[in-house]
DNA sequence: TTCTCTGTGTGCGAGTTCGCACGGAACAAT
DNA sequence: ATTGTTCCGTGCGAACTCGCACACAGAGAA
């Protein structure tokens, strides 16, 4: 795995980097350097939320869950545009979702009480709104694929969704991972990633996914890629 | 259809109920009662939002599509209980979702702009804020129903959710318009509904369902309902 | 009454995913 | 090198939904 390290600024994270430099000084001071190993719990439902976590280098996954916990997907992907914990800038310090690290990495973390009272400074509470927002929208075009497409195109989506966020063409995740993500059988995850890889758009190892070709897998989405995307190009270049 | 008219106060709906008395007379100045009517066509993907509406009767129902328009899917569902349009409170005056009155009723309007101007407000902001927050819990499960459920039970908890914003048990619907909704065929829908009938949990007829069984409809849909709703009821109580 | 919509009931073959189950392959540790 | 574990490939019948197509029924208009 190929995590580049920019300099060991807390600016790998797109949501950090734009902060104006009057700002930025008392911010960072909050922020604390951290490892994201792949498992990782960052949340739980229900549960006080204690840290907000910053991503520079791997990816995050809000699962959306049935209470008694027998049914599971995956409705948010956080990666260097944005952090987990966002629901604490829309006044409640827990949800209902598990939250934990998909593909290990690095990334910075700041206590919640000290997140709401960076959120007095209104351009960074604007920030964050916009980034809940986005988020949102993400999650709607979730229900959409999750609707209408057919396993291999959910499939494409997920990968390019990944593919943006690490900023590396290798996606370290094993067929079983990313079954559960997607809320289906192993199995069917194995043939769809043959199909893929039948394309050329992917090519698939032990444990390792290696991108070849994002415009072949835009194709293969279907429309249900880019929406969100636009979104957070739109609002968060501001 | 029984609306019931409440005293014609704007407090049919319980996003605008509980403000303070101090606040409410500048708010509720700037309100516009509204007749919504089935169809109407409240926001466009991609157009700037001229006015947010807070529903008394009837249900608004919020779709996410493809640019092309030849997907789409029921992504929120607003009644009473909420608004539509609050990602203003987010900091966009846009969003890429489509916005129509699913079941016709009544309301009161407001300008986005007086709506930002109420929002220096804290007590009004955080009450939206939270109100967004539990809107995108809502469409987490909807993800979750459709990737997991099988079609009665969406069927099922589609109802259920309907049932809560109308307050009535009868729901004026057509099998086309669900199926639209549902993101499936007519024809599937019309066959779910007799399943849910076989049991008699509704009884439906030309162009109306009413429900006769929400204990059973809630077991029908197997742990996807409730989550959303009981975070309504955390966060809006308050 | 008769016509004409819109809404509903039904049937059938095809495609997709499921659940289950087993064999083989890569990797780590001993 | 052997063992144990994780990961991947494959097969098969069952279940669900699709797409299409057609008949019937209720409601309003002529």
């Amino acid at each position: 795995m190929k995590v580049e390290e920019k300099g060991a600024r807390s600016e790998g994270n797109q949501l950090l980097a734009r902060i104006p430099a009057d700002l930025a000084d008392p911010l960072f001071a909050h922020l604390e350097p951290v490892d994201l190993p792949q498992g990782l719990v960052i949340e739980q439902p229900g549960e006080v939320i204690e840290h907000v976590y910053f991503p520079t280098g791997g990816v995050i996954s809000v699962v959306a869950m049935t209470p008694d916990g027998d049914a599971q997907i995956e409705a948010g992907l956080i990666g260097r545009e944005g952090m987990s914990g966002s629901m604490l800038a829309l006044g409640t310090d827990r949800s209902p979702h598990q939250t934990t690290v998909q593909i290990g990495g690095t990334g910075h973390r700041m206590a919640a009480a000290r997140l709401r009272e960076m959120m007095r400074e209104e351009v960074l509470r604007k920030r964050l709104l916009r980034y809940c927002h986005a988020l949102s929208v993400q999650t709607a075009h979730t229900a959409l694929a999750n609707a209408k497409l057919k396993l291999d195109a959910r499939l494409a989506r997920w990968l390019l969704m990944c593919h943006d966020r690490l900023g590396c063409d290798e996606v370290p995740l094993t067929h079983d991972f990313l079954s559960i993500m997607l809320g289906v059988r192993r199995a069917g995850v194995t043939v769809s990633l043959h199909i893929l890889e039948g394309q050329g758009l992917v090519r698939a190892t032990r444990g390792l996914i290696r991108i070849n070709d994002r415009a072949g897998l835009e194709r293969m989405a279907g429309g249900c890629y880019g929406v969100p995307e636009a979104e957070y190009a739109r609002l968060l270049a501001a």
